[in-house]
RNA sequence: GUCCCCAUAGCUCAGCGGUAGAGCAGCGGAUUCUUAAUCCGCGGGUCGCAGGUUCGAAUCCUGCUGGGGACACCA
C-alpha cells in the first residue's frame, strides 16, 4: 500500500507542475479540472498501477464528465421514493383512500361528546362516565408497534393518547393495518370512538374501537418534540409563524392560550362595563375628518361620493358626541389605524377600548381603572401578581400616583420648566436623549425628556397625572393650575397602556386649542385638524365627562408576558410575499 | 425612513472558497403498554432572487426581495 502511494509521487509532482502553469498554485492545495485532464492522458502511473480509477470520483471530474441527465428522472422512480418528503406522498395516500371507498373529506358530521382536557381532568374521579367517548382532532403522533399502537390526538383543548389494538378493533383488521398504519398521517383530522383506560405507565388513554377520517392534511407538519435534555424546535421563525398563523396555532398550544387570554381580557372589560350600565356602541371607521389623537391617517377613496376618506385614528370625538346626545356612559372597542412605523410596540391597526362617562372627572376615572384592572387581571390570570419578563407586576390597587412635573423633577434633579430652549437642548444632549422632530419648542423638548427618561422608569402600575396643556388639546384645564390639564396616563412596565382626561367641554376653549393645533399643522407639525361639527356638538353642551382610552394590545402583551405586539395580534401586518 | 443582523431539506440549524450536512418530520421493513417509542434500511436541496470576482461560489463583492433587532414617528 505504502509503496503504491509512493510510486504515484512522480505523477503527483507532474500535476503540481502543470497546475502551476494554469494558475496560482501557491494559494491552493486542491485538484483542479486541468489536473484531471493531465491524469486523463496519463491513465497509468509509470509503475503500471491504474490512477484514473482512483481519481475518477474526485469532484472536478465528476462535474467535468458527468452527464446531467444521468440521474434517474423523477417520474421514473417508484412512487414511494419519488414523492418522499413531499406533500405528494399525502396526495397519493388520498387517492389510495378513495380507492378503498373512504372519502377523505366526508360530508357527514361527527358529533363529539367530550374533549381531551375533559377526559384528563375528570376520568380519575368518574371512570364510569367514560365508557364511550367520541372526540375529534388532529392525529399528532404515531407510535406503531405491530399489532398494537399508540398515537396522540390533539383537539382544541390539548393532547390525549390513543391506543389501537388490531384484535379488538371494531372495524375490519385492514382498517388498522392499512388505513390507520399506512394511510393516516400526522395532522390528519380524525374522529375517534372508544373507552378510556389507564396504561401500565399510568397515562390516561382512549382505547379506540372505531375511527373516521374527517379531513386529510396534505402538508407535513412541523411537530415540536421535547424532553428534559433536549428540545427539537418546530416552528420558531416569526415570519412563518405570523404568515401562517393557522400552522402556528396547530403546533403551539401556548399560542392558542395567548389568544384565549386576549379574548378573555376583552370579555372581562366588556362584562365590567356592561355591569356598570355603560352602552357599547359602534362609530364610523371611515371618516371625512379624522381626529382625537396625534397621528398620520390612512387615506382611502369613496368612488360614488368622489371624495377622500380617512380610516379613523381614534373614536374619541364620536363618543363625546354621544354623551352630548344624552347617553351617560358609552364605550367602544375600537380598531384604530395609524400610518406610522412598525415595531414591537406598534402595528398599523391596533385596538383600544374607549370609555366616556358623564358627570365624572379624571380622579373618578383613576379609581375606575384600578377597579377595572383588578377585576380583569384577577379574572384572566387568577392573581394580581403577574410575571412580565424580569419583573413581577402587582395590579393590587391603589396604584402609585405621581404628577408629571414632579416626576420629571425627581428624575432630572431640578425643575426644567424655567429652562430656555437652548438649555433644554443642552440637557437632552447631556443625558444622551435624541432630539425630537423640529421645530424645537420648549414643550416638545420637555415631553421628549419625559418620554425617554421618566416614563420607562415606571415598572409597577403608575398613574402619571396633570400633563402640560400644550400636548393635550382635548383635556380640560386643571382646576388649580391653568397651565396643566386634568389628564393621566397609566404606565406599566415602562409603557403607556391607558390615557384619560377630564374632557374639555368648554366649546370656546376647545375651538381655541384646536385652532392652535391647526396653526401647528400648517407649520408642518403633527397636530389635530379642526372638526367643526365636533365643536358644534360641544356648543350644545357636553356635561362634565371623564374619558378613557385603554390599549388592548399593550394590556394583552403584559398579561400574556410577550415582548412583541405581533404575538398578541392573530394576523399582524406583514409585507405581502 | 435610517443603521446592524439573518435567509441552506417540510421544520430547527451546522457548513463560510474545493462532491451540500445533522437532528426532527417523511418513505420501506420488524415490533401487542409505547409516550422524543425502539431497531434495521432509504430518499429528500435552483443553498431567497439577480449580477459580479474566481479554474471553481452556499461560502467573497454589489444590487434587489423578505424577515428580525435598534433608532426615528407613534400608542
Amino acid at each position: 500500500m505504502l509503496h503504491e502511494s509512493l510510486c504515484h509521487l512522480p505523477v503527483i509532482l507532474l500535476i503540481l507542475w502543470v497546475s502551476g502553469i494554469f494558475g496560482d498554485f501557491s494559494t491552493r492545495l486542491h485538484i483542479l479540472p486541468q489536473d484531471i485532464l493531465v491524469l486523463y492522458f496519463l491513465r497509468k502511473c509509470p509503475c503500471g498501477a491504474p490512477i484514473l480509477k482512483e481519481v475518477a470520483l474526485l469532484p472536478p471530474i465528476n462535474a467535468y464528465f458527468k452527464n446531467n441527465d444521468s440521474r434517474p428522472k423523477l417520474n421514473e422512480l417508484p412512487l414511494c421514493r419519488r414523492f418522499a418528503g413531499m406533500d405528494e406522498v399525502r396526495r397519493a395516500k388520498l387517492q389510495e383512500l378513495r380507492k378503498l371507498g373512504i372519502e377523505p373529506y366526508p360530508t357527514e358530521p361527527f358529533p363529539t361528546n367530550t374533549t381531551a382536557a375533559e377526559i384528563l381532568r375528570s376520568y380519575p374521579q368518574k371512570k364510569s362516565e367514560f365508557k364511550s367517548v367520541r372526540l375529534a382532532g388532529r392525529l399528532w403522533r404515531k407510535r406503531l408497534m405491530g399489532k398494537a399502537s399508540f398515537a396522540v390526538l390533539r383537539d382544541e383543548t390539548g393532547d390525549i393518547q390513543l391506543y389501537f389494538q388490531r384484535d379488538t378493533f371494531a372495524e375490519k383488521p385492514e382498517w388498522y393495518d392499512v388505513v390507520f398504519k399506512k394511510l393516516l398521517d400526522l395532522g390528519d383530522i380524525i374522529g375517534v370512538e372508544g373507552f378510556v383506560f389507564t396504561t401500565k405507565t399510568g397515562e390516561i388513554t382512549i382505547h379506540v374501537e372505531y375511527f373516521r377520517l374527517l379531513a386529510k392534511c396534505l402538508h407535513n407538519l412541523p411537530i415540536e418534540k421535547a424532553t428534559e435534555e433536549k428540545t427539537y424546535a418546530a416552528l420558531t421563525n416569526p415570519e412563518l409563524r405570523y404568515r401562517m398563523r393557522y400552522l402556528d396555532l396547530i403546533v403551539h398550544l401556548e399560542v392558542r392560550e395567548i389568544f384565549r387570554q386576549r379574548t378573555a381580557i376583552v370579555q372581562a372589560i366588556r362584562d365590567y362595563f356592561n355591569e356598570k350600565g355603560f352602552l357599547e356602541v359602534e362609530t364610523p371607521i371611515l371618516q371625512s375628518v379624522y381626529g382625537g389623537a396625534f397621528a398620520r391617517p390612512f387615506t382611502t377613496y369613496h368612488n360614488a361620493l368622489g371624495m377622500e376618506l380617512f380610516l379613523r385614528i381614534s373614536n374619541e370625538l364620536f363618543l363625546k358626541r354621544l354623551i352630548v346626545g344624552g347617553f351617560t356612559g358609552v364605550y367602544e372597542f375600537s380598531k384604530d389605524f395609524r400610518n406610522e412605523g412598525i415595531d414591537r410596540y406598534h402595528n398599523p391597526e391596533f385596538t383600544q377600548v374607549e370609555l366616556y362617562v358623564a358627570y365624572q372627572d379624571y380622579y373618578w376615572m383613576m379609581e375606575e381603572v384600578e377597579r377595572l384592572l383588578e377585576r380583569v387581571v384577577r379574572q384572566v390570570k387568577g392573581t394580581l401578581k403577574v410575571k412580565y419578563g424580569e419583573y413581577e407586576l402587582d395590579f393590587t390597587p391603589p396604584y402609585r400616583r405621581v404628577r408629571y412635573y414632579e416626576a420629571l423633577e425627581e428624575r432630572m434633579g431640578r425643575d426644567v420648566r424655567n429652562l430656555s430652549e437652548e438649555a433644554l437642548i443642552e440637557l437632552l444632549r447631556e443625558r444622551e436623549v435624541p432630539l425630537p422632530e423640529p421645530p424645537y419648542t420648549k414643550i416638545n423638548l420637555i415631553a421628549q425628556l419625559f418620554d425617554k427618561l421618566v416614563e420607562p422608569s415606571f415598572i409597577q402600575p403608575t398613574f402619571v397625572l396633570d400633563y402640560p396643556l400644550e400636548i393635550s388639546p382635548l383635556a380640560k384645564r386643571h382646576r388649580q393650575a391653568p397651565e396643566l390639564v386634568e389628564r393621566f396616563e397609566l404606565i406599566v412596565a415602562g409603557k403607556e397602556i391607558a390615557n384619560a382626561y377630564s374632557e374639555l367641554n368648554d366649546p370656546l376653549d376647545q375651538r381655541a386649542r384646536l385652532e392652535r393645533q391647526a396653526a401647528l399643522r400648517a407649520a408642518g407639525a403633527e397636530a389635530m385638524p379642526l372638526d367643526e361639527d365636533f365643536i358644534r356638538a360641544l356648543e350644545y353642551g357636553l356635561p362634565p365627562t371623564a374619558g378613557l382610552g385603554l390599549g388592548i394590545d399593550r394590556l394583552a402583551m403584559i398579561l400574556c408576558n410577550v415582548r412583541s405586539i405581533q404575538e398578541v395580534l392573530l394576523f399582524p401586518l406583514l409585507r405581502p410575499q
